[in-house]
DNA sequence: CGCGCTGTTGAAACTTGTCAAAGTTTGTGG
DNA sequence: CCACAAACTTTGACAAGTTTCAACAGCGCG
């Protein structure tokens, strides 16, 4: 099963589309959500094989997106939600006056989209941090599936459950905590996501710039950078530009719930 | 239709149960959501008469939550959602070290309980902040309807979706937004939605304390209580505790997006 | 190879938080 | 219905944390 010495089941995270042999067998195989190595992370969730067979004729098209380019942008008109498969993105909305926030970090197994449902018009712009793929999911194919197929509406409730307690835990970030420990909780974050995903959990490379950690975090980009610094006199982090090992788990953790850790 | 004098389609937002004949008929009168004047505000929304009144039976119980009580709590087992009906609620989340955050507030046609489809256990704690009432709808006739009645289940979708939204709008408020921008922003969407309601958009009560609206905004609150004081010395609002007054919503709405008029 | 974007660091300014005290309102029980 | 206690609000003075401004270093892309 696993020790071959390959990735297994690990996607490489690295930019797509350079062409080689092994690149082109895989997106051959796997067109469906049944042979995609995501699925326990994606829509298919708790769905069994048989009922993630059912899936597959939702996913239609594939989408490539460049680093930096949109996969779509606040007013665009809704018809898909997108499935990350491969790279990075990060979702952000626009005030009139032209501030903007980044809202979240999508990696491989995570919906894009959900946003549009409301009005029928995308409110978020949604970019690409690296040259990414996508699955394209019509959204009145996945309604009418969901009709004849109860699993999968389940499952759709919950994905967009999650994300409304995912936004939830943010509002508590950027809501009552202070930098260190946002960052903190952040990096945590960053790390589950990647283990759940077959990475390290204590090494990575950040995809986002420290303005754009920033602004995710409400917080500028020196202050980000400063807590990164400090992290490091600690040795609670090694870092070196984007690239980042957790030296002390432990201590990490503890930044986060240090305020009052008796109550 | 209108102008007889009475509320028309107004509900009071005093504390309901003082056990009037007047309310006593209205709760007989009221039990679908084809009776309730609320129904453009809440699930029922773009539906039409005839899909409303298939709405009506999932609406089985009411309930009544005295203020202070709890609705659910974070960690209940999840099998309803609940629209107001007639009062006021916060939700929040608490962190393990006990420090908490306002997510939220809701009043008459808003849902709550969205946050415990995900586990199937709620992570919020839903708490009213005056005597109140919902309308419980199991978790599990809602899908049952919706799987047999497709505009039902588009217009949860929306609900949901919405809910994405509104909280993408708290993140930029309290990631990039200063004290008074927050407060500004915060009493305008009250106002709004007092409006949508029937009630004055320019003078209402508020039904959370300083510390709470703090919560919700991520500031303490005596700085809520300093930019309230500062905003009724520059002639924008009467306060008097909790009732307040707008008296120059231009003003206020120039308060929110002063930052840079230009770009 | 150089220009621009990104990241780091320092010092000063500013916003918000903390602590404290006093006033006000609300709720409860006699 | 009044009195008292608890909860809430306001305000001031001061402290702390974060932002702002500025300068410079490093890396990557053209």
């Amino acid at each position: 099963m696993s020790g071959t010495g390959t990735h297994g089941n690990a996607i490489p995270i690295t930019p797509v589309g350079r062409g080689t042999a092994k690149g082109a067998l895989r997106t051959q195989l796997q067109t469906a959500c049944s042979a995609c190595n995501l699925h326990e992370l994606c829509m298919p969730g708790g769905l069994s094989a048989e009922e993630v067979s059912k899936l597959d004729s939702l996913v239609a098209a594939r989408r490539r997106v460049k680093k930096g380019e949109a996969l779509f942008r606040a007013g665009d008109a809704f018809d898909a939600l997108y499935a990350v498969r491969l790279g990075f993105f990060k979702t952000r909305v626009t005030a009139e006056d032209g501030r903007d926030q980044v809202t979240g970090f999508q990696m491989p197994g995570e919906l894009l989209g959900l946003d549009g449902i409301a009005t029928e018009r995308h409110s978020v712009d949604a970019v690409a941090l690296e040259d990414s793929e996508v699955c394209t999911i019509a959204y009145s194919d996945l309604e009418r599936l969901s009709q004849e197929f109860v699993p999968l509406q389940h499952q759709f409730h919950k994905v967009m459950s999650r994300e409304i307690v995912r936004e939830n835990g943010v509002m508590m970030l950027l809501g009552s905590m202070r930098a260190e420990e946002r960052l903190a909780t952040f990096l945590l974050n960053l790390a589950n996501r990647f283990r759940s995903r077959g990475y390290s959990q204590a090494e990575f490379v950040l995809r986002m710039t420290r303005e754009e950690i920033g602004s995710y975090l409400g917080l500028k980009l020196e202050t980000v950078s400063r807590c990164f610094s400090r992290f490091a006199d600690e040795g609670l982090l090694a870092v070196n530009n984007k690239s980042v090992r957790i030296l002390d788990l432990d201590k990490l953790k503890a930044v986060v719930g240090d305020c009052r850790p008796g109550i």
